[in-house]
DNA sequence: GGCTCGATCTTTTTT
DNA sequence: AGATCGAGCC
């Protein structure tokens, strides 16, 4: 047995150290996922010799691939962590395609546009064939062009297949005309970064081939949520060697209405028979309280999946408490309460609790509770940074300075600040470029040629032509300047701050003001890449950041998110709230069949995220768009046992809270009472090295770095990792892994 | 071309 | 309830 066993059970022991070939890793709640792929990273490296420059690692969120690469660096090094591939579907896609979209006859520069830049697109392809923006919502257009681009459907074939109403063949025009935009404005949307990187492998297969080359081997986390095209991507890059790690809970599916297909995992032992198929069942997060009702929720469920049982030998712990508000700012005053109460007791941390909710809107009332309770707290999505109005147009203007063509981002530039040129002007240039057939840049530049004639008076050519001016002066100065000076530029000549105080009142100009200046020390951080490569580097991590990627663990603050981006993530105490029918499962998939299936699934997956405690809320009214309606509990609440429940006594408004226990005396993890029943059927993972084997000025011997002497040794996350002096370097080994032979001096 | 006021809509979930 | 958007006025 290999030494590194010692830190990981059997199940997982042989994921890491599975043969070449596909493995399928299906992994329940808190079984220990992400050890599993960074062990493995580790051990393809210091085991099989695989180089890490060999390894491509897709990950769910860039906060995941940032935490994959922190262990590996720990684990192997950092210098071999830094060779790695780690990164999510989209950020990679970027990557490939930055490098080799010249094959699909496009040029590397172009931008990202997310959803606003999408809905602006699409609003311009209405307006051009006069279609009416209230009865056909550009959302809904796109909604339908994305899921056909997610199904890799282009606007041809999209066209031949969807002809039965009048809105299809809306679809199929607006889809039609919109690819066309982008393309002249060398943009892609989210999707496209998909897509295309597709496209370019299908097309050409010597760049797949150098890719086959690159990446020998594969590994992707949260395979339950690809959609067509992420798993074709894969395929793709699998064909040759077939040596694809994937790893995947079916139970924890709940991206459907992004184009996620569970039957992408389900069907994995069909795509590739020679699988190898390896169950996480053992939990390491949860109590057995904890569990019990997760469990009972998903069992409830009607859908084909494969079959986990979930165990864990933590012990009982407190119970899962019901909570039943008046309405929702009750329901967020019981939970700051309570959150009062447990951080006073000194059991938990704010950092170690989390607010949880179906939709973001839910927030506003749990921030203003948590506002007058006075406790820290930091939420995840809401009103985002980057769709900060005033950020966004600072943003518009360095994306044109990086690709003029970028039309969406010029036309939301060219009247902020006012400079005279209003909707009319705008439209008018916009159809002038269309005549002419060029992009808006363009147009503005045939602008500068006194002979062209043009739709414009003369005051309006100025205003144009001092705008083209402004751009160019920016534009010279950008690729020799660090990017955070160009944001310091563009605010100096279009006077940022006086633009913001004539639109705004003093405090929110302020405010506004502020959100530049951290814009601006984003950038900052960007300064120690050559330059000409800071502001492409900038602009693509600004598109493709999500929200959860900016949570700081170390702050001491209560998390507030949406159960969606609560994936992944742990807390001590976790609070589920608005449990309601309409709300989850939400009003929206009441009706479906499947997407009732996903809503319970969003449940399981909020229930699974909490370590020691457990709270289930739900109100009797809540206010809807200014109007309080009833509200009636969530019919997953009944799928629990009475018994597992525990509710919480009303408390009389003046009296003292009540002193239940939360936790039992050392912390529910602490004292862990034996688990009860059938469930105790694995062997658990034997304990940890108390003390170090190695220490300083041994001599040791690696199987392919050769001898060399210990330089210091330590205990981390249960291994011992020892820094050893061979010949070349020095390198940080994981003692389970490396293998290292004791030799006499 | 820009402002103010009232009508209208909003809430799924996200890279 | 709050934001956003368009019509009508300056």
């Amino acid at each position: 047995m290999s030494k590194f066993l010692q830190a990981l059970n059997p199940a997982q022991c042989q994921a890491v150290e599975a043969a070449d070939g596909p493995v399928l890793v299906l992994a329940g709640p808190g079984s220990g996922k992400t050890r599993v792929l960074t062990h493995r990273v580790a051990y393809l490296i210091e085991q099989r010799g695989v180089d890490p420059f060999n390894i491509l690692a897709v990950t769910f969120t860039n906060k995941a691939a940032r935490e994959m690469k922190d262990r590996l660096e720990a684990l192997v090094g950092a210098q071999a962590a830094y060779a790695l591939s780690v990164g999510t579907f989209h950020s990679l896609c970027a990557r490939f395609l930055r490098r080799d979209i010249v094959h699909l006859g496009r040029e590397r520069n172009f931008v990202i546009y997310d959803g606003d830049d999408q809905q602006r697109l699409m609003r311009r392809v209405l307006r051009e064939m006069n279609v009416d923006e209230k009865r056909n919502p550009p959302r809904s257009l796109l909604a339908r062009i994305s899921s056909a681009k997610n199904e890799l459907v282009g606007p041809a074939e999209y066209a031949r297949l969807n002809r039965s109403s009048p809105f299809d063949e809306l679809v199929a025009t607006c889809y039609q005309r919109y690819q066309v935009l982008l393309r002249e404005a060398n943009a892609l949307d989210f999707d496209d970064l998909l897509v295309e990187t597709v496209r370019l492998f299908d097309e050409h297969p010597d760049v797949l081939a150098h890719y086959h080359t690159r990446f020998t081997a594969l590994l992707v986390d949260e395979y339950q949520d690809t959609n067509r095209a992420q798993y074709l991507l894969i395929r793709q890059l699998a064909a040759q060697q077939r040596n694809l790690f994937v790893v995947g809970d079916d139970d924890q599916s709940i991206y459907l209405f992004r184009g996620a297909d569970v039957r992408n995992i389900l069907q994995f032992e069909q795509d590739y028979p020679e699988a190898q198929v390896i169950l996480l069942e053992q939990n390491y997060r949860s109590t057995q309280s904890i569990l019990d009702i997760a469990q009972a929720i998903i069992q409830a469920s009607q859908k084909p999946k494969h079959l986990k049982r979930l165990w864990t030998e933590n012990g009982g712990g407190a119970h899962v408490t019901l909570h039943k508000a008046v309405d929702q700012d009750a329901e967020a005053l019981f939970v700051a309460d309570e959150l009062v109460r447990l951080i006073a007791s000194g059991d938990v941390a704010a950092r170690d609790c989390a607010i949880m909710y179906r939709t973001n809107a839910q927030s506003r009332a749990v921030e203003e509770a948590l506002i007058r309770r006075a406790l820290p707290y930091q939420i995840v999505g809401g009103t985002r940074f980057y769709e900060r109005k005033e950020v966004r147009d600072i943003l518009a203007y360095l994306r044109v300075l990086y690709n003029p063509y970028d039309s969406v981002s010029l036309t939301r530039i060219l009247n902020w600040p006012g400079r005279g040129i209003g909707q009319r002007t705008e439209q008018e240039l916009i159809s002038w470029a269309a005549t002419l057939g060029v992009p808006l840049f363009q147009a503005l530049r045939e602008l500068e040629d006194a002979t062209t004639a043009t739709p414009f008076n003369a005051r309006t050519t100025k205003a144009l032509l001092e705008f083209l001016h402004l751009l160019d002066h920016l534009r010279s100065t950008s690729q020799t300047t660090p990017v955070a000076s160009v944001i310091e530029q563009i605010c100096e000549c279009i006077a940022a701050r006086a633009t913001l105080e004539r639109e705004y009142d003093l405090l929110e100009a302020e405010e506004r003001w502020q959100n530049l200046v951290e814009l601006r020390d984003v950038a900052e951080s960007y300064k120690h890449l050559p330059t000409e490569a800071q502001l492409p580097t900038f602009l693509e991590e600004v598109a493709l950041v999500a929200e959860v990627d900016k949570l700081d663990p170390n702050a001491d603050k209560v998390t507030c998110i949406t159960l969606h981006q609560a994936k992944g993530l742990e807390y001590a105490v976790v609070f589920l709230i608005g449990l309601e029918e309409g709300l989850l499962p939400h009003s929206r998939s009441a009706q479906d069949r499947d997407q009732l299936e996903e809503e319970r699934r969003l449940l399981y997956v909020g229930m699974t995220r909490a370590q020691r405690k457990l709270y289930l809320c739900h109100a009797s009214e809540r206010m809807n768009y200014g109007r309080f309606n009833s509200s009636r509990p969530s019919r997953f609440l009944s799928d629990i046992p009475k018994a597992l429940l525990k509710g919480v006594p009303q408390r009389s408004p003046k009296a003292p809270a009540p002193q239940t226990t939360m936790f039992s005396p050392r912390s529910a993890l602490g004292d862990q009472k034996p688990a009860t029943g059938s469930r105790t059927r694995r062997p658990s993972a034997a304990p940890p090295p108390e003390e170090t084997r190695f220490s300083r000025g041994q001599q040791v011997r690696h199987a392919i770095f050769g001898s060399g002497t210990v330089i210091a040794s330590r205990l981390v996350d249960g291994d011992e990792e020892v820094t050893v002096r061979f010949n070349d370097r020095e390198r940080r080994l994981l003692a389970s892994f490396a293998n290292l032979e004791q030799v006499d001096a």
